[in-house]
DNA sequence: TAATCATGTTAACACTGTCAACATCGTATA
DNA sequence: TATACGATGTTGACAGTGTTAACATGATTA
């Protein structure tokens, strides 16, 4: 019956990531998980100073775990040609978003101001740098400017397509037949096609 | 000094759209509106079972904004080639992200399950045909499939691109010298001749 | 040993969405 | 025309939230 717990900031974080991906972080309450740490309400405030800063280190873990993913995809020991690991990467991307779908979305959430927690935006620029790397790759002696606009235009479309893919849903007994849906039905059952007609390399 | 308020359904609804565009939708709080129509905190529980109804009512006039916009331009009077009309819309899209940063927000936002509030589908949904439409009228006689695939990728590209466009800003003050935000900064400084080059026709 | 500081607790504040019970009004019907 | 009723408003209350202030405890360090 220890007065300290000795560990709490950590495990406020680990339990703020699974409940944000299990309710969603608009749902989640510092009351709930520091009652989950068994601590007072207030213990949290010890270690963040606002909920908000809990959420940014939620969000900054996604990221971290998003850079991961996309770096193991991106040096895989499986002989790939560089096409390949970019479309491994694509598909971790799109993996991600949809199976980490809530913490996914508090990375993107307007909630957390980016300004305000610059080692998220470090986080979000160390992920874009292994798009970055592996264009290089695939495009020697390009130009810093056209290689900008090839970073972007294969970043928007992916995480554009990730969004779509989670709110164009269609639900299998309601038969929705708008162009939307129809469409987006197609783009998943087959993403790795889509990707390779969609992806400029 | 009438009981009665005549047009109160309409009022909390328009209050909410000015709110939420101007504060963000987790800002605003059915009391705050209520207290603006000068009327109780429950009146708006007449009109609307609960505040999530009301969101998924500001959300809706978001979709037909948009699908407005997307119209007008790409019927404009002005003697445009197709191609030229469809980089009018997504121009005009861009524009509308960044202009109602946080209407657009809403419309997205996980917040409002879109199951619930078909009504918002079909908005959606209509907005993507304007999409649909220039896009026939571009390649006469592709296939279903074809044009599915033709729009996802470019509504993709392009919805992402908002997102990147707000997200990944860079202060002018805080010199952020990551690739993301120069990229970033490149296309934004001109966003026409990104379309160009990364819209597929 | 004593002082200090990080880290915990308790109590309280203002605010939120929501509900139940009651009040008022316009209107359809007897 | 009188009246019953349904739509629309109010009051009061509840449980839950983030946050702060004041206090308690325990480890570290002078």
């Amino acid at each position: 019956m220890k007065y300290h717990h000795g560990n709490l900031k950590e495990e406020l974080i680990s339990s703020a990531c699974i409940i944000c991906e299990a309710d969603g972080h608009a749902h989640m309450s510092l009351r709930s998980i520091a009652k989950e740490a068994k601590v007072s309400q207030t213990a949290p405030y010890r270690h963040f100073k606002t909920k908000e800063c809990l959420l940014a280190e939620v969000s900054g873990r996604g990221f971290e775990e998003l850079k991961e993913i996309l770096n193991k995809a991106s040096t895989s020991d499986k002989k790939l040609s560089s096409k390949e690991k970019f479309l491994e990467m694509g598909e971790a991307y799109i993996e991600f978003g949809l199976a980490k779908r809530n913490t996914y979305d508090l990375m993107h959430s307007p909630t957390i101001d980016k300004n305000e927690f610059p080692e998220l935006l470090e986080s979000a620029a160390g992920a874009f740098d292994e798009l970055v790397n592996i264009l290089i790759e695939l495009n020697p002696g390009i130009s810093e400017k056209d290689l900008g606009v090839k970073c972007i235009k294969n970043w928007a479309m992916i995480h554009g397509l990730v969004d779509l893919l989670r709110n164009v849903s269609f639900q299998e007994d309601t038969k929705n037949n708008s162009n939307a849906a129809n469409a987006m039905a197609l783009v998943k059952s087959d993403i790795r096609s889509f990707l390779i007609s969609s992806i400029e390399f």
